[in-house]
RNA sequence: UCCCGGAUAGCUCAGCGGUAGAGCAAGUGACUGUUAAUCACUGGGUCGCAGGUUCGAUCCCUGCUCCGGGAGCCA
């Protein structure tokens, strides 16, 4: 590109005398009748906005400059000097200003110099991009996804991309949207009057796909280290700032490996990718730490430091009755961890990351893997401090007989999964992966309370707008 | 889905049984190398929707819609 941009120009990237031009939307402008505007341009590359200063001289000045208001979109040309003002190093010395689109009408356009509450800017997503705070959480959101890749890269990792549209009838996990082009007012009935799937699209039922596990394992069973990373989708009537029905999931699944190995997986890739963040993106996470969240830089940083705590559900349900804390949700052994407890667990009881492991098996997935007690499975819940659950996950089944006799205790009919129960007829090794909501992984490093701003268009019950 | 809370100007909010206010934003002017500039003036509202009570409802009551917080489900 011709053009400089923000970043670079406040970077030191240009020479100090230089002559460049930079393109933006106008954040803020002042006039001096002294003979000056200022304009306050951001394009998005950073945080920081760019002071163009706009001569009186300017042929458009009075016509076009002077009503710039925060949105237009111009291109200045000007020279690149240190700044007389205070607040900012460098700013253009403008020698044109061009408009390339102005806003039509200011006074209702939402993006106003002021805060705005996250409630008024969802209703707005196609233009809360625009500001600080979107800007910042886009930003890192990319800078996440790519830390990501990069340490399953660094590891000899293959991303696999399983498909979003699934025909097999349970994944396991949640309720499903289905896919399907049949006439929804005219349906096709079969002789005995149910719907005729064999005349949909797939010709039978499909849905969006709730999980990658059961596809990846496939190939994990081949190329020993492999991962998802793809769009899920869960049709709950969840309500809360920490689901969403379209959300994004990283899965990864290793080969020859156990619980303690996938719980290795879990700690050094959060790490790993925190400690990205905070290296690569230190403009915007100050930005958090202002604005957003007091402390969570710190946050990160303790997560780093620390070793992550590890103990045995059995042990965890010990803990808890011992706490003498007034739990809303009694605790025995048997019952699934509640919010409650897992905050107590992971806030008050160790302060940092705790990785619950080994829990009930009848609480737990048809596919974890039954331990030699024969009452608990090998999974693993990651929980965090500040946010909880951020990561799930288990050693698979890898024995024929006993995946089976857990499918016929769960009501599945073996002969649906033929082709997932070929992974333990045909070179059957231990295996194990976990599922990380990539969203709140991102509402965790940027210290956003709720799941629907760290994503551009949030998808939940009721509510599929832009 | 359950429990709480909310809906008043473009935005954030205050208010009151007698047909509405502030700050910011916008427009105009003054002033100034300004930093979410400052100051003055101006325009801007079916007080979420539908019923009910009342002489009169934005206010009280009922229903609905939408939003937020907490919980459940989970990542």
């Amino acid at each position: 590109m011709s053009w400089a941009t923000v970043k670079d120009a406040l970077g030191g990237k240009h020479a100090e005398g230089s002559t460049i031009t930079v393109k933006g939307w106008v954040r803020t402008r002042r006039d001096s009748k002294a003979g000056i505007s200022f304009i306050q341009v951001n394009d998005g590359s950073c945080l920081a906005n760019l002071q163009v200063v706009a001569p009186a001289t300017l042929s458009n000045y009075t016509g076009e400059v002077q009503h710039l208001t925060a949105g237009c979109a111009i291109e200045a040309d000007g020279t690149l000097v240190r700044s007389q003002g205070q607040g900012q190093a460098f700013e253009i010395q403008a020698s044109a200003v061009r408009v390339v689109g102005l806003v039509d009408d200011p006074e209702t356009y939402p993006i106003q110099p002021k805060a705005h509450s996250y409630e008024f800017l969802r209703e707005v997503a196609h233009l809360r991009p625009r500001t600080n705070t979107f800007g910042a959480v886009t930003r890192v959101r990319h800078a996440i996804m790519q830390a990501i890749h990069g340490f399953f890269d660094r590891q000899g990792f293959c991303w696999v991309n399983t498909p979003i549209i699934t025909a097999s009838d349970c994944e396991g996990a949640g309720q499903l949207f289905r896919v399907s082009t049949l006439d929804l007012v005219n349906l096709p009935r079969t002789d005995a009057g149910k719907v005729d799937f064999a005349q949909d699209f797939f010709g039978k039922e499909a849905y969006l796909t709730v999980s990658g596990q059961l596809a990846v394992e496939a190939y994990c069973l081949a190329l020993s280290r492999v991962y998802t990373f793809g769009p899920t989708f869960r049709a709950e009537n969840s309500n809360t700032p920490r689901h969403l029905a379209e959300f994004w999931m990283i899965e990864p699944e290793i080969a020859f490996a156990d619980l303690n190995d996938d719980a290795n997986l879990a700690e050094a890739l959060l790490k790993s990718v925190f400690r990205d963040i905070l290296e690569r993106c230190g403009e915007d996470l100050r930005f958090f730490d202002d604005r957003v969240l007091k402390g969570v830089i710190a946050r990160l940083e303790n997560f780093v430091a620390a070793e992550f705590a590890r103990i045995d559900y059995t042990d965890a349900i010990a803990i808890l009755q011992k706490s003498g804390k007034a739990f809303e949700y009694p605790v025995s052994w048997g019952v699934d961890l509640q919010t409650e407890h897992e905050r107590y667990l992971s806030e008050e009881h160790v302060g940092r990351p705790v990785v619950v492991m080994n829990y009930p098996e009848q609480i737990k997935a048809f596919y974890m893997r039954m331990n030699d007690d024969g009452r608990t499975v090998a999974a693993m819940d990651v929980l965090a401090p500040g946010i909880g659950e951020i990561i799930g996950g288990s050693q698979r089944e890898e024995r024929l007989d006993l995946l089976d006799a857990r499918m016929v205790k769960y009501g599945l009919d073996p002969q649906h999964y033929q082709w997932y129960r070929d992974f333990r007829r045909y070179g059957s090794v231990p295996h194990a992966g976990f599922g990380l909501g990539f969203e709140r992984l991102v509402a965790y490093v940027t210290g956003m309370a709720n799941i629907r701003d760290v994503i551009p268009y949030p998808r939940t019950p009721g509510n599929a707008a832009f």
